[in-house]
DNA sequence: CTAGTGATGACATTACGTGTCATCAGGGTA
DNA sequence: TACCCTGATGACACGTAATGTCATCACTAG
């Protein structure tokens, strides 16, 4: 294609996340990254506006996906339907990168710094899911606390998915999240 | 006191709003907050973490305040009455200081790194607020979603009283919010 | 009077992040 | 073939954030 390899983000995200493993984040600097993937400081910074960015080079479609998920949905859904919906469906995605995204989270949790970046990302995907139910004409008011809510469940779900000893599916999860919910509002 | 006059933190809080609005949060440096509060870099450093930590100087306590509210309410309560009601007691706090709060988060909303500073310490109350809720032994796999259920509620509600033209009371606000979230789960 | 405490100043240093210009492969066009 | 154009990268300089370390000096306790 081009005389450089075409796939510099991905070669240095995976430099960056075994000397992450090795060394810990803040024991890592960006040219030990960037020498270790063959190129220079200047291009890291080129594809990642950040140290921590380097981490959640797979998130950058993520909230584009769910919204447009949300956004093709069945007519005559209502806002949680639409919701619970387009998680569920990105859940399903994700279901075969268990592993990868188990490292990666274990990297994030070990670090305020990207913890920090990693509840950026959710609020993102937040933004993303509460614009498609504006598009999808959900009343208005409402559409933030749909798009919280279920970021929420999303997360904590995904967490007990990667964590679970015995794991059942993440869809499964987030189901009985939802239902937990519901369950804890409509009181005793 | 002693011979420096005691109050550091907040004349640098105060000298750092000063130029945050004039100048934005990215074109002010933290010499320059230093020096107009009559400090050194040095000491700007000691009293926080990073230069975004001194727009959250009136945060530290608030987590361990509500945490000990819900730890010292009344028996014989459900996890989501705790919950409704520790916030709810948080939000008649802050009832008072609207103006301040609507200063500051205009200066948050200017800059991501603010807002994800913001969603960081978002997550330190909903820890506190799980945590509490273990303390006060409520079924342990409700904990952390009923705190960030609330957590996102009483954001959300906050916004809105910040924002809105005609105010409602902050407690009123997050009464309303409640409801509405109850009134999505429970479905047609 | 003396020793100890604690906040600050002064100085050095590392690492993050950005601006700018040069370089060079490949693709399009005449 | 010859030419220009595009885009990713390297090389270099630079400002700023953030930390480690030691000195200073008012106040306090005894």
């Amino acid at each position: 294609m081009t005389r450089w390899s075409p796939d510099a983000a991905l070669r240095l995200e995976e430099a960056a996340l075994l000397l992450f493993e090795r060394q810990g984040f803040s024991g890592t600097t960006v040219p030990q990254i960037a020498q270790s993937a063959g190129l220079t400081t200047r291009t890291f910074f080129r594809h990642f506006v950040d140290k921590r960015d380097v981490l959640f080079l797979r998130d950058r479609e993520f909230p584009d996906v769910v919204g447009a998920a949300l956004t093709g949905a069945p007519e005559n859904l209502t806002g949680i339907e639409l919701v619970k919906a387009g998680l569920l469906n990105a859940a399903v995605e994700l279901e075969a990168w268990r592993e990868p995204i188990l490292t990666r989270q274990k990297i994030i949790a070990s670090d305020e710094q990207l913890r920090e970046r990693e509840l950026l990302k959710r609020e993102h995907l937040a933004e993303a899911v509460g614009k498609a139910l504006r598009h999808r004409g959900i009343n208005a008011g409402d559409c933030d606390l749909l798009a919280h809510t279920g970021t929420v469940i999303f997360d904590l779900s995904l967490k007990r998915w990667l964590y679970a000893p015995d794991s059942p599916s993440l869809p499964q999860v987030m189901t009985m999240a939802w239902a937990d919910l519901e369950r804890l509002l409509e009181g005793p």
